[in-house]
RNA sequence: UCCCCGGUAGCUCAACGGCAGAGCGGGUGGCUGUUAACCACUAGGUUGAUGGUUCGAGUCCGUCCCGGGGAGCCA
């Protein structure tokens, strides 16, 4: 940060409630923080301030130390959602800031002289800053009311204009206005409940021992099967390439993609630091238009040394189990919202996740199951062929109506490097599924027998001299070893209800859209 | 990529092949410690694009574009 005018200071720190007279002068000094709207009224942004200008306070604490605050002077800011005019007496406004989804309730005195002028300008979507004695509310739906002595503008928003209104939009239109649809309740408290599930996933792998691992966004393998890939490059598409190696003028001498997995390099971590995870961002460029598919997805994908299938299936259910209670716990008021007006059952079902066990049976007796269930199927079960989505969809919603895990699938089904069973017709695989959402969690344990991943690679058509470094891995010091994936964005679908994936992301990536 | 459904006011949606509408939002006025406030008035449209059938097309047909749902691929 820029130092600042000293004067400057005095006036932002001791005149604050008259800062509108001396900030046309004083502010403009400074850099661009000052500017003025095409009306009468000064508007300025505290942005990047923290010293200069006493903070305002959260709402969430508000509500949160209720007895804490009331009867005393308190300042917010946020963004106003309603108003409601009592053209007798008071105004009513309903400011978020973010921090809950329920806001405060503002009342401002229509005749009030020190913001009667801003109070004109105060419409649905305006920034403000509000300061006054936090009371206990007379009105229905809050226990209390902020009672306005100083009232300031941020920045307005023209009601005329202005996308978001005081009603439901479709998720369609919220996508097309998606710098704009984080002031949404929805949209919101999906924000916030992703926010939480990222840091308690943190949380949960450093309380047991495990490394956080950024393994690479650029790879030049591309690898195990994983879906389409993202080519990077620098070479105008448009210019024909000259010479033999058409990657011989591209930035790193050869073909190289976006990653569709930490995984394999992972692994390279896990033998040496026992236990590690990764988190971040993966690319797949799969023609999916679906409500479960991105092309930019946030991958959560543990990886354990000594650790078999079932200990990585045990991992990966207490992973879950832990996030839902986290859920329940740390985001109870976006929850509720979420059963309330996106999916009646929804905290039932989160509830089961937490208090039973899950279900667990192997490939071979979910198709048996689906067999005998007499339920007609649009694709036939047969041993040896992939479950469809409605077979998955039966086993997890009717079935047992909690989450399932589907371990020991055909061998000819799964990629490469998961362990052979003992029968040779299976390998250590597991998925796990969830009502709603369906596959949330693939994984195995690892094939680190030498002669039986470079037989599984013949079979699979994998070239050994691309994954040197990895049969390697075999060679030099090798040990059992398992890991799983968990699609992010899925466990937040999972979580909140939402039927489609774009809506728990900020920003989503799919087929022919990539804006903001 | 395939299958199904849709595209009408800023938003959500009506309109039998026959004058293009409602609710919400906006504006104006009124009323009220209000809660998605309420009441009255008012502005707002090349019905996704294009070609065709018809006396007449938002409506029927062809092509294209866009969106949604489902499938496949997967997390």
């Amino acid at each position: 940060m820029e130092p600042i005018n000293l004067r400057c200071f005095f006036y932002v720190t001791h005149c604050f409630h008259r800062i509108t007279h001396f900030a046309n002068e004083c502010w403009c000094m400074q850099d661009k923080r000052l500017i003025k709207n095409s009306g009468e009224v000064i508007i300025y942004s505290i942005a990047g301030d923290p010293a200069d200008m006493e903070k305002g306070i959260r709402i969430s604490e508000l509500f949160g130390k209720e007895d804490e605050y009331t009867g005393k002077t308190v300042r917010v800011q946020g963004w106003v959602r309603t108003r409601r005019d009592s053209k007798a007496g008071v105004s009513f406004i309903e400011l978020n800031d973010g921090s809950s989804l329920k806001g405060l309730q503002v009342v401002a005195a229509l005749d009030r002289p020190e913001y009667r002028e801003v109070l004109e300008k105060i419409t649905t979507g305006s920034a403000v800053l509000v300061e006054g004695i936090l009371s206990p509310s007379p009105g229905k739906g809050q226990a209390v009311e902020i009672q306005a002595d100083r009232i300031e503008l941020y920045g307005w928003a023209d009601p005329a204009v202005y996308p978001l209104q005081k009603k439901r939009h479709s998720f369609e239109f919220l996508r097309q206005i998606a710098h704009l649809r984080p002031r949404t309740n929805t949209i919101g408290a999906v924000a916030r409940v992703r926010n939480r599930l990222g840091f308690a996933i943190h949380r949960f792998f450093q309380e047991r021992g495990f490394n956080y691992l950024n393994t690479p966004i650029i790879t030049a393998s591309d690898c195990e099967g994983a879906g389409e890939t993202f080519r990077v490059t620098t070479l105008d598409p448009l210019r024909t390439v000259h010479g033999e190696n058409p990657y011989g003028e591209d930035f790193f001498s050869r073909p190289a993609y976006l990653t569709v997995s930490g995984q394999l390099q992972a692994e390279i971590f896990a033998l040496a630091l026992g236990r590690v995870y990764t988190f971040g961002p993966t690319f797949r460029a799969e023609n999916s238009n679906t409500s479960r598919h991105l092309a930019e997805f946030w991958m959560v994908e543990p990886e354990m040394a000594f650790y078999d299938l079932q200990d990585d299936l045990d991992l990966a259910m207490e992973f879950i189990k832990h996030l839902v209670k986290v859920v329940l716990e740390e985001c109870a008021e976006d929850l509720d919202f979420f059963t309330r007006f996106v999916e009646p059952e929804l905290r039932g079902r989160l509830e089961t996740v937490v208090s039973r066990p899950f279900e667990v049976i192997t490939y071979t007796e979910a198709v048996e199951l689906l067999k005998k269930s007499g339920e007609q199927f649009a694709f036939p079960v047969d041993w040896g062929s992939d479950l469809q989505a409605e077979h998955e969809r039966y086993l997890t919603e009717k079935v047992f109506n909690k989450p399932v895990g589907i371990i020991d699938f055909p061998r000819s089904l799964k990629p490469f490097y998961m362990r052979v069973n003992e029968d040779g017709k299976t390998v250590a695989a597991m998925d796990i599924l969830v009502p709603g959402t369906g596959e949330i969690i693939g994984g195995s344990q690892r094939e680190e027998r030498l002669d039986k991943l470079l037989e599984q690679m013949e079979l699979k058509g994998i070239s050994v001299e691309d994954y040197r470094w990895y049969v390697e891995l075999r060679e030099f010091g090798s040990a059992p070893h398992s890991g799983f994936g968990l699609g992010f964005e899925r466990l937040v679908q999972f979580v909140t209800g939402l039927p489609n994936i774009r809506e728990v992301i900020p920003f989503p990536r799919t087929p022919g859209h990539a804006e903001f």
